[in-house]
DNA sequence: TCTGACTATGTCTGAACTGACATAGTGCCG
DNA sequence: CGGCACTATGTCAGTTCAGACATAGTCAGA
């Protein structure tokens, strides 16, 4: 019943006990690369995730009006996290901004186009060669039941997302004749 | 000012005057392949896009409590959509349920690992060699400035899309050891 | 010593979105 | 002639989410 949000905590703190601002802080990097939630939405998820007892909390005294809270998994959040890592996906719509105004294309001045999609070219290869260093970081390849395989299973994905998706830029750059 | 969904209507609405039901049904198929809405979302937008003078509608009797309305793009509709084609997407936080899973899977056991896994991939292929179909029904490369060209360029996408996708997932079953 | 960045917690509003509910005519097939 | 699928419009309640607002301690550097 727990919100993909909550697994996406979860899936966290089993690597390490963390405050919800670390939490929000790996929402950003490296979990914000497939799963993003701003620190209102984490906090939140924090109350029903303790509501639920998959976390639990100790305080200790720190900045700002309210005491920090560093949480950890419980037993239950642990089970939670296990059988929900081998259910199949629920299925997102699929929301594409680039690829809706793609469909609308025929409409433009191939020169804009060509702009828009060179820049989105190029913000693609920065982040493929943001990846490939993070790749050359990772010495060899974590065995599976390490941490470290999750992080490098999905850095795979988005090395290949990234590659496919410059391949299509540069396919409509050749289109529209511009050239590279 | 207007929202995404909004241009999405206007897209479908630039290659012909649609009820809204019609809207509906080219937001599951074609335009559903990057961007869905519900009936109930659409009819709450064309209200928004009518008060704000991008499209018009003429009715006629048709079944139900309420007439039939017919849309259509205004020139400032028109306007409006040519001007954000070639505008930059604004930027949608990645949430991919998959590769979230992923994160955590050094947590799961092999054998349903493997499952979830061969289950994705055999999705994609299906996807795969139903774009396929769609691209040979293409006879031939439409022209820059035929409306064919959006559909065949978002087509192109979603092809290198699910290769990418299939070939990772080939690439987590070898690593889960147990074979194609 | 002051300023700004960072740590740390939360609330609230509004937009976007999902899914259920509600209504009703037409046309086809058995 | 009955039932079902399709056409066609809309409302409503609830969820998710982004972004703004609010508060306050620590620490480094100018």
């Amino acid at each position: 019943m727990t919100s993909t949000l909550g697994y996406a905590i979860l899936a966290v703190l089993a690597r390490g006990d963390r405050t919800g601002y670390d939490l929000a802080a790996a929402m950003r990097r490296p979990v914000g690369y497939f799963w993003t939630a701003g620190h209102s939405q984490i906090h939140a998820e924090l109350q029903k995730l303790r509501a639920a007892e998959l976390v639990g909390f100790e305080s200790a005294h720190g900045p700002g009006p309210q005491a920090k809270k560093v949480y950890h998994l419980t037993a239950e959040g642990l089970a939670a996290l296990r059988a929900w890592v081998t259910e199949p996906p629920r299925e997102r719509p699929e929301r594409d901004e680039l690829v809706l105004k793609t469909y609308a294309a025929w409409l433009a001045e191939p020169e804009l186009l060509r702009r828009l999609f060179a820049e989105q070219l190029a913000a693609h290869e920065e982040r493929l060669a943001d990846y490939e260093r993070q790749e050359a970081s990772f010495g060899g390849q974590p065995a599976f039941g390490d941490p470290g395989f999750g992080g490098y299973a999905t850095l795979r994905c988005g090395l290949s997302y990234e590659r496919h998706r410059a391949e299509w830029c540069r396919w409509m750059l050749t289109q529209l004749g511009g050239g590279l």
